[in-house]
DNA sequence: ATGCTAAAATGACCGCGGTCAATAATAAAT
DNA sequence: ATTTATTATTGACCGCGGTCATTTTAGCAT
């Protein structure tokens, strides 16, 4: 007989439908991007019944951050293999990937910016996860690129992504589209990582 | 006979209703925050139909984007009759009105952030508006204040803007709530203001 | 006053995310 | 193999934002 307190087993089944609406939702994002995704399309793709799906995700937004959080990941190994940047326009070019998919979609940089803290310390979400990734890559390159020495690199690095927020943003502002995204990083860091004055 | 091309004619009662529409508004956000607001309950409330709603405001974001862009005129208007501040701390505490509206509830701030960026040069929303100001504001205080000199005040500016919406972001940041906004604010701005190397 | 036209208001309707009581399938115990 | 307790699935249903063909009203011309 089981205990009152054994955690809940969980079928095999479940692995299987979890399998079959991941899949279905890449195949749905793939025909039409993110923004598109209707639930109803997922689980009539993945051939299982509406409610199955708030079964396996708490919300859309779950299944989103899991996805894109999946993608985030991808890129963030995809700069930790561009090897340690020297420069400003290398560190640049080392976060490119990431922040090239950060502003793929509109509708993907707006969710990522909404997850991009975790509410409690023990749910920490995919996206936050990235986030805190992304944090401690900078931090750790912070050591390797010629910077300024009166902070720690935890702050450099906290305002690097501070930076690349802020140009992400401009991007989709008509008022501030005379400068590139990656001018506009790259003056940022410059000012704030090599300072004159 | 009215010409072909006569912009169309707006009815007094046009402004009545729109009028009736924002007060009720106002009323329901009053009752229960901006977050809980439900057209249906703004339109019963206001004695108009659905549609009309509609006929008057966009979608709901443009309703929202009127009356926080209203709100955050109003503080900056507060920030502005500060007088010009000489230190971080003082700039800061100058600026808290603002900030402290923008994190009233995470809702404002998600929408504060969506809308902060001008779709279209052609058409600036209000908070798009309210960021400018915020900026042109923070520009001119940055030549009271002591700072370094080897960037723009408009860089500078930009900076603050930057540091202040992460410092807000990280508020609803478990990982990162040991320290309070204002302490992390002015950690990012002395830094980034009066850099020592 | 009356007729006419453009503007404004209406509410039934739709799309889509999300819920939940009922049902089916699973795995363990006998 | 049968029973039983638990977990997974189902689909009718709801809430709420948003649409649109239809109706009502305002304001001008006669």
């Amino acid at each position: 007989m089981r205990l009152s307190l054994m955690q809940k087993t969980i079928q095999k089944r479940t692995l299987k439908t979890r399998a079959k609406l991941i899949a279905a939702s890449e195949e749905v994002i793939a025909k039409g991007g993110y923004e598109a995704l209707r639930v109803e399309e997922v689980v009539q793709a993945a051939g299982v019944a509406k409610g199955t799906f708030f079964a396996h995700f708490r919300d859309k937004d779950a299944l989103m951050e899991i996805l894109i959080g999946e993608k985030l990941n991808a890129c963030l190994t995809q700069a930790e293999g561009h090897g340690t940047p020297k420069t400003v326009p290398d560190l640049i070019e080392a976060l490119e990937p990431v922040h090239q998919f950060m502003t793929s979609e509109r509708y993907v940089f707006d969710l990522i910016i909404r997850y991009s803290g975790a509410a409690a310390v023990a749910e920490i979400g995919p996206i936050a996860y990235c986030f805190e990734r992304y944090f401690r890559l900078v931090e750790a390159w912070m050591q390797t690129v010629d910077t300024r020495t009166d902070i720690t690199p935890e702050l450099l690095a906290e305002g690097v992504q501070a930076f690349a927020i802020q140009s992400m943003s401009l991007k989709y502002c008509a008022l501030h589209s005379a400068q590139s995204f990656s001018d506009r990083l790259e003056t940022y860091l410059k000012a704030w990582l090599t300072p004159a004055a």
